[in-house]
RNA sequence: GGGCGCGUAGCUCAGUUGGUUAGAGCACUACGUUGACAUCGUAGGGGUCAGCGGUUCAAGUCCGUUCGCGCCCA
């Protein structure tokens, strides 16, 4: 047998348990068992490149306590972990970190290796030793995150680790694609697409943050042809040479007569109808306004569902590009002129233009008055500095616009945790403006798995497509040549020439389901874990990666990818404002777990409700360190009592439960049992530890001070049988209970004298408790514990107020109560005069009223003189 | 501007379908080392449940409204 050691060191058990776990392969998911007794788990794969705080700890641990009870409740666990690799937010940490930068027309240079700049000098790298250096950094990032990730006892089966950029990530990414153009869902095409020129690539809606910035109005005078002018405010006057069309509100009377008509643009000449929009805001500045190629969304909205031109002016480097006016199609009635003043626009970038085209203005008399300074949001990429510009170029798109009612359905099939967050995937995707642009412009990522003919003068004929095989995945269309053709051909008149784009990463981040169930691969498997049964996540990315992740499996199977989203707040600083590293207010996790231990660390993360975020306190984690610290003292005394207990376990059942506080004692376990299982179905376990810790520190104050001295006895009474008994399915009971939320604690001392055979060899995987295991009859006596409890209470108040030790003998003892509470009394009054340390008190019961509130009063003469009333 | 959520003790938060005297932890005060526990225990003080109005026998809880905060979307 075990010796049961005085002190807890957490540091040292907590190690030892981790690589137990990992020893016995605990958390292992069989592939054997069926669908119906799995429990599968979408863990959202953290991005390695970024910073690790406590905010992911708080979020992971949630998961994990949903996944420790459901283990308990004998389901087969599919509890996987992945690493985002992918996208920018590696590229750029891998820039800083070795001082590289990618130029993909450089060659492979095998002797070349990644090393640690010591200067903020980049060298550029080719392709592949660029990629070969994204690798080499994200396996260290990933490095940290797992050992994290095993301290704090995630029970994770690691087995199914996968990284967004391995093999099979890019397999699964490409098939699905593949799929997707089947299916007609996927389209490429040259549009003007949210385009970011700092990092030189397209961004999705998803991707977009308005921001508030200073704008300056300039007032415009516009000519009207055969006579007449007007004033528009516009904040961005550089896109003059832009402008197709002038709008104004279809019912402002300001501006009926002149609809039909055509405006003059100032400086450029250019002819352009003036219309009526119903976008146009009467209230905003004179409520006729410039449509340009183009401004800003509305523009692009009312470019698509018009016939007018595409007059591109600003380039992919956000730079003014050379046009010819007088060339379709930029119009003009003085071309020559028009040339000659957009020659001092041609090449700066978007800002030096605005002030260049106000001096132009000025000179042409065509500016109005002083520039007015307004606040104004503008659209970003969510990483990036500068705004963002709408740029034509050829990008893929995935339809959503025509699907939104399918999708609607879809996300209301999902299960909601907290219930109100699907209101915001519903808004979001009533609200859905665009299709859903996947290329990135970027170099570590997965590729298209597709080439396009070069034609025999060179171009490259984008209309013909040509796809890559399932059979063939992954492949890279840069390395490999394209079916039918040899490598000597790419890029020939007459070969082939690879997409050079990579797929956005959430294009990835949405088949996480997929990637864990081996679809396409594996049927087989691919039944057993999908659709999942959660995926826990945090609210600011429902619009991405929960409504991602919806749509890949509606539109490659018709369903939904799991059943319930469990929604997970975030960690804010004593500001209130969500930590995060562009703010500089982050925690890192790692010395917290060391100080105050993984248990009381998930304490911290188990106290916050679902979906509630939650400022960051370094307290709490000690309020959990001292739970486990109790739960561990008062393990240590209820086995120690069973321990002098000759006769074993096997007496120790619900049958020798015969005391009538014992029983109340079982009937309080069960109503805890109900509510912790009740709160664990609703996935609040926030809730289930609340009741569950509530009911333990009573269990120590009253219950465990009650049976003490009985327990304490020499002989081998039937009272002393029903107090051991009663303790240990106690113990048993409560340890479980708490096993999700301090499985290190609950494992240890559930290895001194209860562990078994089988599931019962681990805390972990042993049953949850159920009432059934502690049925026994309800005390016919009444209300016994709570009796029993208020007069304990009650003497030790009078202790208290008088400033005597606890011990301090009791002479006398008048209870005054009704009827019914003094006989739910009866029953318990040696426990309680023994705990009370009372035994040789001279006890009066009286029937009669006690103050309001109270079941009874009571007066305590303490030994030597004292009478305390209370 | 629209939507969602929040406002309870000095601090961090619970508070079920309305139902005894609104709870916990931290912090604070006093006492106490008893054979689980001083990394502790016992007890105590501390609240106009943001404001106002309504429904009801009864409102922290339901309804309306105002104020403040956060987030999402324009």
């Amino acid at each position: 047998m075990k010796e049961i050691p005085r002190k807890y060191q957490h540091g040292e058990a907590e190690q030892r348990w981790a690589r137990q776990w990992e020893e016995w392969g605990l958390h292992s998911w069989d592939p054997a068992r069926g669908r119906e007794e799995s429990f599968v788990v979408d863990s959202p794969p953290p991005t390695v490149s970024g910073s690790l705080h406590v905010g992911h700890v708080f979020s992971y641990t949630h998961q994990d306590l949903l996944v420790r009870y459901q283990r308990m409740l004998g389901k087969n666990i599919a509890y996987p972990m992945g690493w985002d690799d992918n996208g920018l937010p590696t590229e750029r940490r891998v820039q800083n970190v070795f001082g590289i930068r990618c130029n993909p027309h450089l060659p492979f240079d095998p002797a070349w290796q990644p090393r640690k700049a010591e200067s903020k000098e980049q060298t550029e790298v080719s392709r592949p030793n660029f990629i070969q250096a994204c690798k080499t950094l994200t396996q260290e990032d990933e490095k940290a995150f797992e050992d994290l990730w095993r301290h704090l006892g995630l029970s994770v089966d690691w087995s199914l680790a996968y990284t967004t950029i391995d093999d099979h990530c890019r397999r699964t990414s490409q098939f699905s694609f593949l799929d997707l153009v089947a299916k007609g869902l996927v389209y490429h095409a040259e549009l003007p697409s949210a385009w970011d020129t700092g990092f030189g690539t397209a961004v999705a809606q998803a991707e977009m943050v308005d921001r508030e910035g200073e704008g300056r109005f300039h007032d415009l005078r516009f000519e009207v042809q055969g006579g007449g002018e007007f004033i528009i405010s516009t904040t961005r006057p550089e896109l003059l040479g832009a402008c197709i069309a002038v709008v104004a509100h279809p019912d402002d009377e300001r501006y009926q007569h002149l609809f039909g008509q055509t405006a003059i643009t100032p400086v450029f000449r250019a002819p352009v109808p003036i219309l009526p929009a119903s976008h146009a805001d009467p209230e905003k500045g004179t409520g006729i306004l410039m449509v340009c190629t183009f401004g800003d969304t509305a523009d692009v909205e009312y470019w698509r569902g018009s016939d007018l031109p595409l007059r591109q002016l600003i380039g992919r480097d956000g730079r003014m590009q050379p046009v010819d006016f007088g060339a379709a199609p930029f119009a003009s009635l003085d071309p020559e002129a028009a040339n000659l003043a957009y020659a001092r626009l041609t090449g700066l970038y978007v800002k030096q233009a605005r002030t260049c085209i106000a001096e132009l203005l000025r000179e042409a008399g065509a500016l109005v008055g002083e520039l007015r300074p307004t606040r104004q949001f503008v659209k970003y990429y969510e990483k990036g500095e500068h705004p963002l510009e709408f740029v034509t170029t050829r990008q893929w798109f995935v339809r959503l616009l025509e699907h939104k009612e399918a999708l609607l359905g879809k996300a209301r099939e999902v299960q909601w945790h907290p219930e109100h967050m699907r209101t915001r995937i519903e808004h979001w995707i009533e609200g859905l403006q665009y299709d859903w642009c996947i290329s990135r412009q970027r170099f570590f990522g997965v590729p298209f798995p597709v080439w396009y003919p070069v034609l025999e003068d060179g171009a490259v004929d984008h209309a013909h497509p040509i796809y890559a095989t399932p059979d063939m995945l992954p492949v890279d269309p840069l390395s490999q040549a394209a079916p039918g053709f040899d490598e000597s051909q790419r890029d020939q008149p007459g070969g082939f020439a690879g997409d050079p784009d990579v797929m956005d990463t959430w294009a990835t981040s949405s088949l996480t389901p997929q990637v864990v169930s081996g679809w396409g691969e594996d049927p087989e498997r691919h039944r057993k874990l999908f659709p999942m049964d959660i995926r826990p996540q945090s609210h600011e990315i429902i619009r991405t990666w929960a409504f991602y992740t919806i749509v890949k499996a509606w539109m490659h199977e018709g369903t939904i990818p799991w059943k319930h989203v469990v929604i997970s707040g975030w960690i804010l600083d004593p500001d209130r404002k969500k930590m995060e590293k562009s703010k500089g207010n982050v925690v890192t996790p790692g010395h917290f777990l060391d100080e105050y231990s993984a248990d009381g660390v998930r304490y911290w993360a188990a106290r916050a409700r679902l979906g509630t975020d939650t400022v960051f306190d370094s307290k709490l984690f000690d309020n959990g360190r001292r739970l486990a610290t109790k739960l561990f003292n008062a393990s240590r005394f209820v086995l120690m009592q069973l321990d002098r207990d000759a006769e074993g376990r096997d007496r120790w059942t619900v049958e020798h439960v015969t005391e009538p506080l014992d029983r109340a004692l079982l009937a309080r376990l069960r109503r805890i049992v109900v509510e912790a299982t009740e709160a664990f179905e609703r996935f609040e376990y926030a809730l289930a530890l609340q009741a569950i810790e509530g009911d333990f520190w009573e269990f120590c104050d009253d219950y465990v001070e009650l049976v003490k001295r009985r327990s304490y006895e020499a002989e081998d009474t039937a009272g002393r049988r029903s107090a051991m008994a009663t303790l240990y399915l106690a113990l048993r009971t409560m340890l479980r209970l708490f096993a999700p939320f301090l499985p290190y604690i609950t494992e240890e001392v559930w290895s001194w004298r209860m562990a078994g055979e089988g599931r019962d060899r681990s805390v972990h995987t042993s049953s949850w408790p159920t009432v059934d295991e502690l049925a026994s009859p309800e005390p016919e006596q009444g209300e016994v514990y709570a009796c029993g409890v208020e007069v304990l209470r009650k003497i030790r108040q009078a202790k208290t107020m008088a400033q005597k030790k606890l011990r301090w003998p009791v002479e006398g003892l008048v209870v005054r109560g009704s009827a019914g509470d003094l006989a739910a009394l009866e029953p318990v009054l040696a426990d309680v005069l023994l705990a009370g340390t009372a035994e040789g008190a001279k006890v009066q019961c009286l029937e009669g009223a006690p103050a309001e509130g109270d079941r009874f009063d009571v007066q305590v003469t303490l030994a030597v003189e004292e009478v305390v009333q209370a």
